[in-house]
DNA sequence: AGATTGATCCAT
DNA sequence: TGGATCAATCTG
């Protein structure tokens, strides 16, 4: 039995219950799979090749580390959402929620590869993808969805662990090897 | 190494 | 309400 184009173009795109799993587990698994935006009625796709993982209330260099506010809440609600703020006034980050709702933890999308090259940096990513905070919130699935992350089949090889990038202030923390990379 | 940039957060 | 801070990037 043959599947239409749209469901075959649906069942490749990852469901909630993916990033409802330990945010470690779904951070190292988000490598190799495609971060896909639509404009208008093109798609722009890339490889995921970094990430990094804020995993929970007590991981310091995590928003959300200090309680729940008006930017961060969106870590504390239902996982396959995006969570993208500002940084340093210029840039925009982001993120995917993960873990059941309530407990705030999020994989930052930190670097891709697309068919003209690599992006390397979270700003570089939201600048090239065209990710605003006009996305913040938005569902990562379903068929309304802008902003998605595909299975395209395609095994990663051996994974790097590395300390997170620019969190310093992180005590015990900064030194977690939660950033994953190819 | 230094400048940029402005929303956010918390201590006054 | 003020001021330090910041999950980054660019230029020199």
């Amino acid at each position: 039995m043959a599947v239409s184009y749209r469901e075959d173009r649906m069942n490749k795109i990852l469901p909630p219950s993916f990033y409802r799993r330990k945010t470690l587990f779904v951070a190292k698994n988000l490598l190799g799979k495609y971060l896909v935006r639509k404009i208008g009625k093109k798609n722009i796709a890339g490889k995921i090749i970094e990430v990094e993982a804020y995993n929970g209330p007590k991981d310091l260099a995590s928003h959300a580390s200090r309680g729940k506010t008006k930017r961060n809440e969106v870590m504390f609600g239902d996982p396959g959402h995006w969570y993208i703020y500002l940084v340093y006034g210029m840039h925009f980050c982001l993120n995917i929620v993960t873990e059941k709702k309530g407990y705030p933890a999020a994989v930052l999308i930190r670097s891709v590869e697309t068919e003209s090259g690599e992006i390397n940096g979270p700003g570089r990513v939201c600048r090239s993808f065209k990710i605003d905070l006009g996305l913040n919130n938005a569902k990562a699935f379903g068929k309304e969805a802008e902003l998605w992350i595909e299975d395209r089949g395609e095994k990663i090889g051996k994974i790097k662990r590395t300390p997170r990038i620019g969190v310093d202030y992180a005590k015990d923390y900064k030194d977690k090897l939660w950033r994953y990379s190819r």
